[in-house]
DNA sequence: ACAAAAGTGTTACGCCTACACCCATGC
DNA sequence: GCATGGGTGTAGGCGTAACACTTTTGT
């Protein structure tokens, strides 16, 4: 990526920006945390970015977050939503630069990070101690996380990062670790046993020295008609 | 418009897309409209389809909207809102071109339509009577008509429909128009009245032989903490 | 026995929905 | 006086939010 270039008609560039989020550490101590690469290229080399890049001709939208996001972090098969589009002049300093925002939730634990292409580095940082970031990533970063609350009841995202048995105790952590709000427990428990979208499972599970948890599993099939539900997941 | 271009690198092309959507009709016939312009370029020209086009370099999206708005219908002074972007390639016969789509909600008659640039005509057409459109445009639509379903109780967007000085039979009969679905009288008037945005005119209307109607009118300034309620307006 | 997390029901409130009758006016 | 739309209140159901104690295990 060099300086800003002359086109036929001058143009803006198309980009695809990447928010993916996670949950990291203990049940006691969970973590909001972000995927962030680091620059080799270009403005902003050496900052921390959200992965990301141009699209390339007669590439889907979808698949050029997707293709950017492998190439520059190495995460594969993620579901990716589109939150919005940004394409105020002035925020990418080599000219007009259009960029479809992007937002995922995955687990950290089943990708193997590794950066490459633009990327020197690939991290998790907290979401709540992030690096200054580069072009205008951080306000891209607010879109994407307020959409991430805002559809963690419409879809069954959140069971993307809990493993294929888990405690209702987990998701609930899980679900105030991403709102960052608590939830009251019985509450929570009742409305997510409505939607029957969990199977118990048998076996229990320990957690140290105390009395061990049910668990569960996710049920895609049971998962039907939830969009149409005003608000499907109790939060 | 011509046929595809080459480019130092090939990249999307970026547009935008407006559907401005007005109601139309007496109140015993109110219809939803959507403003059109027939192509004067380029492929399916004579066809009809939301008017838009191509963002220029260093322009904002919002500001390409609504100078594409204004170039080929006229209208001027539109509030849009931004909807989704598509851009799967082949949509568009001349490349790949990727589309910012808007919505908006305007009073026809506060407007002069004047067809100018890439239109050789712009006119409403009822929603429930569509042309076939150029593109995807009729996809585009639905995806706007969804939008704005869904926004008519976030946002004050109704109130730009009706004049000044308007009755709450009128503001029903434009929310049902626009959501396809009657409303309960009673239900509306009481939580609107609860909204507190409304201030009663002095005087009344006549509507031939009937009972007049007691006039209001929109108070912006009670307009607050509007988008944070869950539901705004009874809808 | 005690520490720590798991598990469980009920109540109060607000919101939404459904529903029917009288009122004021023009003709 | 009648036709037409304007205007009003209440009761039931549903979902949400608040809230405390008992159970099970490991140490």
């Amino acid at each position: 990526m060099t300086q800003r270039r002359t086109y036929e008609w001058p143009r803006p560039a198309v980009t695809v920006d990447i928010a993916v989020f996670t949950v990291a550490g203990t049940l006691q101590g969970l973590r909001l945390q972000v995927l962030l690469i680091q620059r080799n290229q270009g403005p902003f080399r050496g900052h921390w970015a959200l992965p990301g890049g141009f699209v390339h001709e007669n590439e889907d939208l979808l698949d050029a977050a997707k293709r950017e996001l492998a190439e520059e972090t190495g995460l594969r098969d993620v579901y990716l939503e589109q939150v919005q589009t940004v394409g105020m002049p002035g925020r990418d300093p080599r000219g007009h630069v259009v960029t479809v925002v992007h937002v995922a939730l995955v687990a950290a634990d089943r990708h193997q990070l590794a950066a490459t292409g633009d990327a020197r580095a690939a991290r998790w940082f907290d979401v709540s101690a992030l690096p200054p970031l580069a072009f205008d990533h951080g306000q891209l970063l607010q879109l994407t996380l307020k959409h991430l609350r805002r559809r963690l009841g419409e879809t069954p995202a959140c069971f993307e990062l809990l493993p294929a048995q888990f405690t209702l105790s987990e998701l609930q952590s899980l679900c105030e670790t991403i709102l960052d709000r608590p939830l009251d427990r019985r509450n929570f428990r009742r409305k997510v046993q409505e939607l029957k979208i969990l199977a118990p499972v048998r076996g229990t599970r320990r957690e140290g020295a105390h009395r061990p948890a049910r668990l569960y599993r996710f049920v895609p099939q049971a998962f039907r008609g939830y969009a149409s539900r005003r608000q499907a997941l109790p939060f």
